[in-house]
DNA sequence: GCAGTTACGCTACGGGTCGTAGCGAAAGAT
DNA sequence: ATCTTTCGCTACGACCCGTAGCGTAACTGC
């Protein structure tokens, strides 16, 4: 679960009917299904109501709006994401991006997130939720990666804080702009190439 | 002009009365200005063609929907993209990125540009559209960057035909990602990192 | 059990935007 | 002058939005 949805009041409260998580799952997996066949700009509330099973009204009970709603149900695409202990930088890098390209592969992933992160734009609410359920995860990733990559001596420990944040955007930034502007796969022959960009930089002796 | 909105019918006719090119601009205009005011999502065609001073119809008569219609005001603001020559690699570099920034760092462009980015993800030729008249524009700039850096023997001759490809998807993703979805300013300092970043890796000492 | 409280499904509604059609007038080309 | 195309304007059906109101269902505490 994400955990990003409207919290019923102040402390939730121990009485009267509860909400059916039956139907919160059904809404996001609903509005997933409607944004891989209608994409973002077809997709209506009423529809994805239906589709759920839910009336529409159940629907605006919980989400603000089609933001809200969208940035749940693609969040949830990115619980899957770990790092792998491969044995080395290089391997870990490749690892982490490979399965960060997998999710963007996803036409749901594609159509769903920038199309909230163009609205985060102008909503600094909407902005905050994607950080905490979606960015923020990621970023851990970076960090477990660096941490580990210091603890066998392939990198230098670090003492600028800010660098974890130019790592984080070099990376998922490269990713996104490959899968979704360029619209070419981030295969494993990009990732090779992409990994040993980031390593040994432009300076490093061409392929 | 950008030259990528309607051509009248397959070879332009010299008859009949003449599009006027200051309807034109005003409606482009009038949709950066509505970018700035609404945002993307709360912009209407019918709201664009009252602030240019047109009818909705003549709009129409020129733009399929606002998907193409936001596509060409925002190409507009690329035009002014170019990549100064001051002398070394990392300064060029630092140069155009900077560039790069600014023009994302403007309302009408951060609302704007993810959005049509989002629909293009369903819309072949609009991401077509979006290819040609803003992404081609900034890869040609890598490209100089590169033959300039050749030239001066800062970069050996480069075989692979993709590595150019891969470097763009690197800058411009990272300062997308940075300027958008962070939401942090790609100011001097950020590039400066980025710039030695991306020319000795993450391998380079560290600051 | 029984009352109290909240969620649910359904229907209906005003308000807004969409994209198009139809009209007469305007602006050029020949 | 005539022909052709664009322009501004109005009007229209279609769709979606977000909310209100109602009766019913589910769960809690007495």
């Amino acid at each position: 679960m994400v955990g990003g949805m409207q919290s019923r009041t102040p402390a939730s409260r121990a009485t009267g009917r509860p909400r059916s998580a039956t139907a919160d799952a059904a809404i996001l997996a609903a509005t997933r299904e409607a944004l891989v066949e209608l994409g973002w700009s077809k997709l209506t509330l009423g529809d994805v109501a239906t589709r759920a099973g839910v009336a529409k009204t159940t629907l605006y009970r919980r989400w603000a709006g089609k933001n809200e709603l969208v940035v749940d149900a693609v969040a949830e695409l990115f619980d899957e994401l770990e790092i792998p202990n491969r044995g080395s930088l290089a391997a870990d890098i490749e690892g982490v991006v490979l399965q960060f390209a997998a999710i963007l592969a996803r036409p749901e992933a594609r159509s769903g997130l920038m199309a909230v992160i163009a609205e985060s734009t102008r909503d600094d609410a909407l902005r905050e939720r994607i950080r905490t359920s979606i960015v923020e995860r990621q970023k851990r990733l970076v960090l477990e990666g660096r941490t580990r990559a210091q603890a066998r001596g392939e990198l230098p420990p670090e003492s600028d804080p800010t660098a974890v944040d130019l790592i984080f955007d070099v990376v998922a930034g490269a990713v996104v702009h490959r899968t979704l502007v360029s619209a070419e796969p981030a295969d494993e022959q990009w990732v090779r190439a992409f990994t040993r960009l980031l390593l040994v930089g432009l300076g490093g002796a061409a392929g």
